[in-house]
DNA sequence: TATTATTGTGACCATACAGTCACAAATGTA
DNA sequence: TACATTTGTGACTGTATGGTCACAATAATA
C-alpha cells in the first residue's frame, strides 16, 4: 500500500508517477524494471519514491491494484445469468477486454505485460498465488456450468477449469506469437494493443470456441 | 560451443562441471543461475570456466544441446506410423519422456526447468525462436493428421497446432501446479521427477487425451 | 634437464540496482 | 515574521554479477 504521502499528492502528479511506471513496467519484467530510470525520466529523486511506497514491491502491487480497479466494470457489466450459452458469454468478456484496451490503453498494456512475469524470480511465489486464484476460479465456473447441465460431467473438473484458464490465456499468446498484436510498438504510440484489430481478436476468440466446444460442451443426445 | 580445452578435459572433470551447472540451472533461472557459486561448489577458480566456455550463453547453449542429445532417442524409438491413432502415439511419448527421467534424472530436471525460462530477460529472444520451432513442428503434426483424415479440416491449422503445444505444455504445468510433482525436492535426493508417479502421470495424460480429443478429432459419421 | 605450450588461478574491473539518510526546500501555522 | 511540519533531494552504501588478465602451475616436447 502506498504511504499516505502518495495518497495527499495532487492528481496530477500521482498520475504522472503512476503513469510513468505503469510504462516501464509494460514494457520490461519486474526485475528488469528499473526505479532509478523511471525517476530520471520523471526528472525527480529517487528518495521520492521511498517516501510513497515502502519498496519496489509495494509500488508493483499498487499499480496492479489500480489497474485491476480500472478493468473490473467492464468484466463486470456482463452476467452469465444473461447468457443461455457459456460461450457467448465467454465471447463477450473478450469484447469487454477490447473495451477496456481500448478506454485504457497503458493500463491495458500493463496487465497484458503481467503474464510475462510468471517467472520472475523475486515475484514467482506471488504470481503462483495469483495464478492459484485465477485457476480455481476458472474451476468454480467449470462446476456452474456442470451443474447447468452443459458441460461434461465425467472429466476432472481441476482439469477442465485448468484447461480453460489456459484456452483464455492462449487467445492472447497466439496472436502475439503469430505477431498480430506489437505491445512494445503500440505503447509507444500510447494506442491499445487491439487498436483496428477487433475483427482479429474477435475472429481469434472464435476460433477457439469453436475448436474447443466440444470438448466442453456435453453432447446432445 | 564449448571451446576445445574443456573438450580436452577428462571425462571425469567434464561431467562434473556440467553436472554441477546443470543442477544449478535447473533450479533457478537462466539470469539467477550464478557462476559465481557453482564454481565455488565446485572447487575451481572462475577463469576455468572462461577458458572453457566464451560465455555464460555458450554455456547454458552447451547445457541445453547435451541434454537434448540424451533425450532424443528416447523420443525417436517410437514412430507415428507404427500407431493407427495419433492418440496413442502422443500418449507414448509421454511414457518414452518417463523412462527418459528415470534413467536420466538431471538431464530431465534440466529440461523440464526450461519452461520457466520462457521470459527470462537475458534469454526470451532465444526461446522465442525455439518456441516457434516447436509450435511450426506441432502445425506439422497436425497438417499431418488431417492428410490421414483423422483431423478435422475445417479449423487454422495454427490454431490447432498451438493448442496442441500447449496441452503437452499444460500436462506438466498442471502436475506442477498441483504439486503432484515437485521438482525443487526430488532433484535435491538426484531422483526422477516422476519417481513413483508413473500412474499419476499417465492419468493426467489420459484425462488430457479424453478431454481434448473431440476438439481435434474428425466427427466419425 | 631445459624450453615451450597448455591449463589453472583469483584478485580485480565495470556495472547495475534497491534502498538509505542527512540535509534542503517548501508549505503550513501562529 | 518565526517556528514547526511535511515533502523533496541525490550522493552514498551494500551487494551481487559476468567477465578479464597478468601470473602461476602443470604438462608436453626436445
Amino acid at each position: 500500500m502506498p504511504k499516505e504521502t502518495f495518497l495527499k499528492l495532487n492528481e496530477a502528479k500521482r498520475k504522472q508517477i503512476t503513469d510513468a511506471f505503469l510504462k516501464e513496467c509494460a514494457v520490461k519484467t519486474y526485475d528488469e524494471a528499473s526505479v532509478s530510470v523511471v525517476v530520471k525520466k520523471l526528472g525527480i529523486a529517487k528518495g521520492s519514491i521511498y517516501q510513497y511506497f515502502d519498496n519496489k514491491l509495494d509500488l508493483f502491487l499498487y499499480l496492479i491494484g489500480e489497474c485491476s480497479a480500472v478493468k473490473m466494470p467492464y468484466v463486470e457489466s456482463i452476467k452469465r445469468e444473461d447468457y443461455s450459452d457459456f460461450w457467448s458469454y465467454f465471447r463477450d468478456l473478450f469484447l469487454c477486454g477490447y473495451r477496456f484496451d481500448k478506454e485504457n490503453p497503458l493500463q491495458s498494456h500493463f496487465l497484458h505485460s503481467l503474464l510475462e512475469n510468471l517467472n520472475s524470480p523475486s515475484i514467482k511465489h506471488l504470481f503462483k498465488d495469483m495464478m492459484k486464484q485465477t485457476v480455481s476460479a476458472f474451476e468454480g465456473i467449470v462446476e456452474n456450468e456442470i451443474e447447468l447441465g452443459l458441460f461434461k460431467n465425467n472429466m476432472p473438473i481441476k482439469t477442465m477449469g485448468f484447461l480453460l484458464y489456459k484456452v483464455g490465456v492462449s487467445i492472447q499468446e497466439e496472436l502475439l506469437f503469430e505477431g498480430a498484436i506489437n505491445p512494445l510498438k503500440s505503447i509507444e504510440s500510447n494506442s491499445p494493443i487491439y487498436e483496428g484489430k477487433k475483427e482479429l481478436l474477435m475472429q481469434k476468440v472464435d476460433d477457439y470456441i469453436a475448436l474447443v466446444k466440444p470438448s466442453f460442451n456435453k453432447k446432445q443426445l
